[in-house]
DNA sequence: CCCGTGCCTTGACGTGGATCAAGCGTCGCC
DNA sequence: GGCGACGCTTGATCCACGTCAAGGCACGGG
């Protein structure tokens, strides 16, 4: 129990869950419906690329019906808002593909980012059915997305389900305690170091390599996420880049030329 | 489903279970377990007095008897170490009363407490069966402790109780969420504010009253928990004593004198 | 009773990272 | 092709908080 079989912790801080859902055909505010592609998707959640990394992977072909009979599949363009604080927790997401920043704001507009999400993560968990963050895209996206009350009907019948949601929740968990961790105690230095680390470690949990990692967010992205500003964001890069321990690539990709400093340096070594 | 039979937010970081379980006669290396005191508990549960708080709720009566027999009682004096970060997950706790932190080291010695727990607070998820952060009595303690392999099986017989350790979990999450704001975006102040507010919240959910807040723990975990150092800590309480927003009161009690001064100050306004 | 130990407070000073302020390259648009 | 917008970098300066140091106070033990 408690996590177990979902042994993965980098810094997400949303849970994780999947299916690569179509054939929804409900029209949605704000919303493109990607379109049904015909036979080929009698069960899209079975040929799910993510499907191995979330909520999905608790269930057999044969139970994923159930699932594909309530998902529906959504594309979102890049700088999108998929829910803000405060609304009402009326569906559950996983996205399938791109790059999704879940963040809180203070009233004078400080930003906290709580997590970033990638394809084969989750998120939609609320308290008092409010949601207690803002979701906003950072690339295009593709979601699958959830009524949280079929959902809920469908965790009863599929106790499988209902573990994988609490185990990712505790994988959660932990992540958010190391995001403490960082934010109350580490350097700038240390922490550039262990965000280049996390998603390298993320991405090959994605089935990517972990070299060259993608930074599909921006400086101040990754500053309100790692509680600095963009200028000490941008000057650590280039201090880090100076010592040899990465090289800046184009196209938003960072080669960790010294991995082993890098951790050495994520833990204040 | 997440989260709306336990409308609790309030700064905690992992959880909330209960049971006042004595009878226990096991003995256990380096705990004094509390003897059992005759026919009066054979059910203790029913009789806990922070049930209401605690996973326990999401069972009836009868059905406690379950958790009943599962469960030993243990006593700690202050500053013990219940589990160290690393020890393999053979157990979770339940807080009965007294005061835990649970912190995470930086190999130098730098310290990050992720949260107190108080009566009905419940501790012990962890990620591939390893606990991920220590956990250390602040004042004696009374804790219930039950074997994570039985309350695994009893999860299965009782899905409400998965339901409740679920829902209690997100909530969970959701306070980690609003304390990586305050580490990465609010000022010492702003922290503090937020701090003292987060505590009287607690309090009141565990039927205390919430105004003369009690501070069990040192400066020293306070500045550990909000990213500061003592003397920031001890600086900022003495500045919010001179504004009378604050009285402090003997015993480690302080008084939220200006307590809408302090919600404006905690959201920087 | 004295002394040591811990915890808290206060003061003086130092500094990491924030703030303020240019530049610079890239891109989309007219 | 020119031009504004935007994101990134870099430099100069500032300041909130950390560091270092000292002293007060409560408590416990000899």
């Amino acid at each position: 129990m408690f996590g177990q079989d979902a042994p993965d912790v980098e810094g997400r801080h949303a849970a994780v869950l999947s299916s690569e859902g179509r054939g929804a055909r409900i029209a949605m505010s704000s919303f493109d419906l990607a379109k049904p592609v015909g036979a080929m998707d009698v069960n899209p959640c079975g040929a799910c690329p993510v499907r191995s990394l979330s909520v999905c992977a608790a269930l057999e072909d044969d139970e994923l019906d159930r699932l594909n009979a309530i998902v529906q599949s959504l594309r979102l363009e890049a700088h999108r808002t998929v829910f803000s604080e405060g609304d009402p927790a009326e569906h559950v997401f996983n996205v399938t593909s791109g790059t999704v920043k879940l963040y809180k704001l203070l009233p004078d507009g400080r930003r906290q980012i709580t997590g970033f999400l990638f394809a084969g993560d989750f998120v939609g968990l609320s308290v008092n059915d409010k949601l207690a963050y803002t979701a906003e895209t950072v690339t295009p996206v593709s979601l699958c997305r959830f009524p949280r009350k079929r959902l809920d009907a469908l965790m009863d019948d599929f106790p499988k389900l209902q573990r994988r949601l609490f185990s990712m929740a505790s994988n959660e968990l932990a992540a958010a305690q190391d995001q403490m961790l960082l934010l109350g105690r580490k350097s700038a230095r240390e922490k550039i170091a262990s965000f280049l680390l996390t998603l390298s470690r993320r991405a090959a949990r994605r089935g990517q390599k972990e070299n060259p990692v993608h930074l599909p967010m921006s400086r101040s992205d990754i500053a309100d996420y790692l509680g600095l500003t963009t200028e000490t964001v941008s000057r650590t890069f280039t201090q880090l880049k100076s010592s040899g321990a990465i090289r800046l690539l184009e196209g938003g990709k960072v080669d960790l030329s010294d991995r082993d400093g890098l951790l050495d340096m994520a833990e204040g070594l």
